[in-house]
Order: C-alpha cells, then sequence, then structure tokens
DNA sequence: ACTATTAATGCAATAATATTGCATTAGCTT
DNA sequence: AAGCTAATGCAATATTATTGCATTAATAGT
C-alpha cells in the first residue's frame, strides 16, 4: 500500500470520524496490493495466510465501508473487489474493464465524465456522486 | 410484448439461424412484460404462475440467450434482468439505473456512446460491441 | 419417413456470493 | 470505572449462478 494511499485513507477516516480498526486497514492492505479485482471469499481467503481470520461478514461491512469512502471499487459485472487508483481526486470514477482477462484501467476523464453528467441531466436525472462507472472493454492485449 | 419487439426476436434468431423455442418465448414474454428489472429467480416463480416450470439454470440459459442478442440486458449492479427498449438500434445502449427505487431508463445517445469510445480508444482499449453501460443515478422521484 | 446429429431443456447437486440477527468486544466519553 | 456506541464475531441462511450428465426436441441427410 503506497503512502498516498495510506494517507488518503487516514485522512477520510479523520475527516469522516470513523475509526481505523486493523480490521479495516488489514482489508485495505490486502486488496491495494491487487493489481487485479479480488472477490471477498478470496480476499479473506489471503488475509487468513498472513494469520488472520475474519468472517465473512466482516469482509463484506469492511469492503462496503472503503467503497463509501471511495478507496474500494465493487466490480459488479464481476462481484469483486479493487483499489481505487485515483484516492486523491474527486471526480467520477471511470472503470473500463477487461471482458476476457479482468484487467482495468481507471481514468479520471474530465470529458467523459461531463458527457455522462450532461447526458443524465438531460433525462432529468443526476449522476451519482459516488458512484462510478464501469466501460466493458477489451484492452489491447486480449483484443 | 409489443410487436416490434417480438418482430425483433423472430428477425434476430432467423438471422442468427437459432430457434425460437416455446421456453425462449415465454422468458422473453416475462421479461418484456416487466418495467423494473426482474431476478431469474423471480422470473422463474412468474413463469411458474401461468403454469410452466423451468428449471433455473434453464432460466439463465435464456437469459443469456436473450442478452447475446441484446434484448434483454443484465442488470449486473443488482443481478436482474430488464428487457432492451430500443431493440431495433445498433447502437451504445446506455442504461440510467436509479440507486434506489431502480428504476431505469434507457437511451441510445450517439453523442454519450462516441464519447466513450473515444475515451476507451485513446486508452489503447475498445468498447465491447455487444456490453452496454450502466450509470448508476437517482432518478427525479427519488432525488 | 427414418436415422444420425446437434441443439435445447430437465434435473439435481453444488458452488459462489451476500445478508441477517444477535452476541460479544473494543474504543470513547464522562 | 461505568456507560455508551461502534465494530466485529458468529452462525445460520438467503440469494445468485453454474455444473455435468440425462433426456427430449429439432434439423438435416438419405
Amino acid at each position: 500500500m503506497n503512502t498516498d494511499y495510506k494517507s488518503s485513507a487516514i485522512e477520510r477516516c479523520y475527516e469522516g470520524n470513523f475509526s481505523l480498526t486493523p480490521q479495516r486497514l488489514m482489508v485495505l492492505e490486502a486488496v491495494s496490493e491487487q493489481e487485479k479485482p479480488i472477490s471477498a471469499y478470496d480476499l479473506r481467503a489471503k488475509i487468513k495466510k498472513i494469520g488472520a481470520d475474519l468472517n465473512i461478514a466482516t469482509i463484506y461491512r469492511i469492503l462496503d465501508f472503503w467503497c463509501n469512502l471511495n478507496l474500494v471499487h465493487r466490480i459488479s459485472a464481476i462481484n469483486k473487489f479493487v483499489r481505487c487508483t485515483t484516492p486523491e481526486e474527486k471526480h467520477i470514477h471511470v472503470i473500463n474493464c477487461c471482458q476476457k482477462c479482468e484487467d482495468l484501467v481507471e481514468t479520471c476523464n474530465e470529458a467523459m465524465g461531463l458527457d455522462l453528467e450532461r447526458g443524465t441531466a438531460q433525462l432529468g436525472l443526476s449522476l451519482t456522486a459516488n458512484g462510478h462507472i464501469e466501460i466493458p472493454v477489451i484492452c489491447s492485449r486480449c483484443g
């Protein structure tokens, strides 16, 4: 877990008055070590290897916690979780997820975000601030 | 199930040389009667009420079939299925799904589609033709 | 019409994902 | 230290989805 990432976590917990418990930190570490999205159960197994045995409900609750702080994203197309690679920014998180290899590229494409915002506004809808957008793609390696 | 929808179904089966079996039609009917997304299990229950008892595996397989023909979309954010409301068009399907009530608005916003395509291309990725994009929104009623 | 072949469905078990309610523990506040 | 609240533990269960193999239906070739 790089410094920026950890400091983002500390900062957001501080701002929101949430406690940065050992379990929460452990889950965040484990997620952030991964390049690719990981399932809640696999994450649990991974954490078990380093000696801690968290109940699956705890795992889900903690993942949920970090998702709300936007430090983790749930990739619903594949029911897996991944660290946010642009935690320092307040923006619309656009996540390009390869349909074949599950590699992903997260961007903070301003134009894309604005276009989406405009598009939804035209329909009388509002883009949810905290959500992220998943784009199904084929990456260069798989294409 | 309106006429356009049914004719799209017939046409696509014909073109792809797929058979339009009673079960497939039954599932398509049941999905298309719904405004809101419905889960595979609820769909099964619904079909059961009108006298047919399809195994859950069959339900999934058939939903998958229609998803591939783009007449049904799987809304992965909520693990539910919904009829495509713009079946006649070949375009990028943009589905705005309300985070609260699960109401959705499907559009074929050209600008949005093009912008997404451009955005992914810039990253060396290609938007998958058959995929759809889910946009998390809050609808006017829930906002 | 008959047979061979393939596609679709049935069936049952099971895998994978996620949530619930309540008990317990940990961390703050006074 | 006592009281309060938030977090976690625990176990059961709900929900979603897939698998392998058997059976049936549809199709094509003769």
